[in-house]
RNA sequence: GGGGAGGUGGCCGAGCGGUUGAAGGCGCUCGCCUGCUAAGCGAGUGUAGUGUGUUAAGCACUACCGAGGGUUCGAAUCCCUCCCUCUCCGCCA
């Protein structure tokens, strides 16, 4: 969520910078609710200093008659408050259902661009592009000639988008995961979590996929709980309703957990092989950081997260999201993608976030800064990396 | 799933309708004292919102004693609903 005092003291400047994501955001119906939220909240707080002191000298009045009299002196207060209170209330949720479907606001390194065409790729690095004497087949080819991947199974069992991993292909993603737990936690000094995997609706709420993307989450609706699109959800929500302890910081977080997405909008898209499925496994990464060390923090992320694909021979490159691809909750992101030689493009295998206090607002996570004082964090997210396309590109490559 | 206990400030723990944002203790911060440390003495020590200040300090007010409703002039205290924790029984990987 976008902080209302920024917007309502730089209205243009938050106007044009959101705007580079290619929306339209109508900044006067905000400060016009914003201007009503605070004369009503003026209003009935006067109303209730008022009660508040009459109470009090009820307290102190022995005398019965004028106890009585004090008492009818402030007859329709109340309702007065209620009827005023539930008039804040209102205007308050409008606002606040506003600003919760508001992306975040590009940071000012960002490229713009209208979507996708536009982002900015870095150089290709990792292990040259092979050379093969033949053309080298999809993994989902592949997988079905080695019995590596049984999608008829699968598909009887569970319906279309799943899979099922067999023999070295189920050991390969096992190993994968363990092997990049071992690197997050040792070589870059992440704590391995293992989160829950189905949370509440608030708890989405905080990292930003509700209210805006319910319909690409799984529901249970009688326990009214979600499954996790990304280990990003629990692990940042930790913290929620927290003051951290400014020495502790920063905090590095890594967990290895499926992900659960319904996938309705892509409809259609890539409904061969294993690139997009409702489920599949995920190594997390999760930062919460100073405010003054985000920017940093994202470089580094970027860095563990190449340093997976670098260590694996695959051959990848970076790219730099534009203001129109920029995903909801993102500041900005860089992406990690890898050449899959058998379909013949570039998988994204991690997206690598800096947050800054969007989340942090959202879920209410605070440190205690230098000064005493409680402010927001920043926290960054990124995969390290997402396992189905790993192995296509080791499959496809190999 | 059934029964019992309980959720109060950083922590422990009182309060059970009125000047209680909340006794007391611990912790923490600052000062005093002190070979050092400990002890002792004094003062301070929640979060958020609104208003007013130079978007500072400060000041005023409002809200918050698990969450949400209700009763009342007034609720941490009474009533209802929900959530969570502990515990006993049942079931179960």
């Amino acid at each position: 969520m976008n902080d209302i005092r920024m917007i309502r003291e730089n209205p243009e400047e938050f106007k044009q910078r959101i705007e580079a994501r290619q929306i339209e955001v109508d900044v006067d119906q905000i400060l016009a609710l914003d201007t009503q939220r605070r004369a009503l909240i003026t209003q009935v707080e006067e109303i209730k200093a008022e009660r508040n002191a009459g109470s009090k000298l009820v307290g102190k009045t022995k005398d019965p008659a004028e106890r009585q009299q004090l008492i009818d002196q402030m007859a329709g207060l109340g309702d007065k408050i209620t009827a005023l209170d539930t008039q804040a209330t209102e205007v308050d949720r409008e606002l606040n259902d506003i600003l919760l479907g508001i992306p975040n606001l590009p940071d000012a390194d960002v490229p713009i661009g209208k979507d996708e065409t536009e982002n900015v790729p870095g150089p290709e690095r990792g292990a040259p592009l092979r050379e093969f004497g033949f053309e080298p087949k999809p993994h989902w080819d592949l997988a079905e000639e080695l019995e590596l991947i049984d999608f008829e199974r699968a598909a009887k069992i569970a319906g279309s988008r799943t899979y099922i991993l067999r023999g070295d292909l189920a050991r390969l993603q096992r190993a994968l995961i363990d092997w990049m737990l071992d690197v997050h936690t040792s070589r870059h000094g992440y704590l391995e979590v293992q989160p829950p995997y189905q949370v509440f609706a608030e708890t989405l709420v905080g990292t930003s996929q509700l209210p805006k993307f319910a319909d690409t989450l799984f529901h249970d609706i009688e326990e009214d709980k979600w499954l996790i699109p990304t280990a990003e959800v629990p692990v940042t929500n930790f913290y929620r309703e927290e003051i951290l302890d400014g020495n502790t910081l920063p905090v590095y977080h890594v967990a290895a957990t499926p992900c659960f997405r319904r996938e309705k909008v892509s409809a259609g898209r890539d409904v061969r092989g294993i690139k997009r499925v409702f489920q599949f496994m995920k190594v997390e990464l999760v930062k919460f950081v100073k405010p003054e060390e985000s920017a940093d923090e994202l470089m580094r992320l970027v860095d563990e997260a190449c340093y997976i694909a670098e260590e694996l021979g695959l051959h990848y490159r970076l790219l730099d999201l534009c203001t129109g691809d920029l995903g909801f909750g993102a500041a900005h992101t860089y992406d990690i993608e890898v050449w899959a030689p058998g379909c013949q493009e570039w998988l994204e295998v991690s997206s690598c976030s800096n947050m800054r206090d969007f989340q942090a607002r959202r879920a209410n996570i605070r440190y205690r800064a230098d000064n005493g004082k409680p402010a927001l964090l920043h926290t960054l997210n990124g995969s390290g990396l997402a396992l189905p396309r790993v192995l296509i590109a080791i499959m496809e490559d190999h």
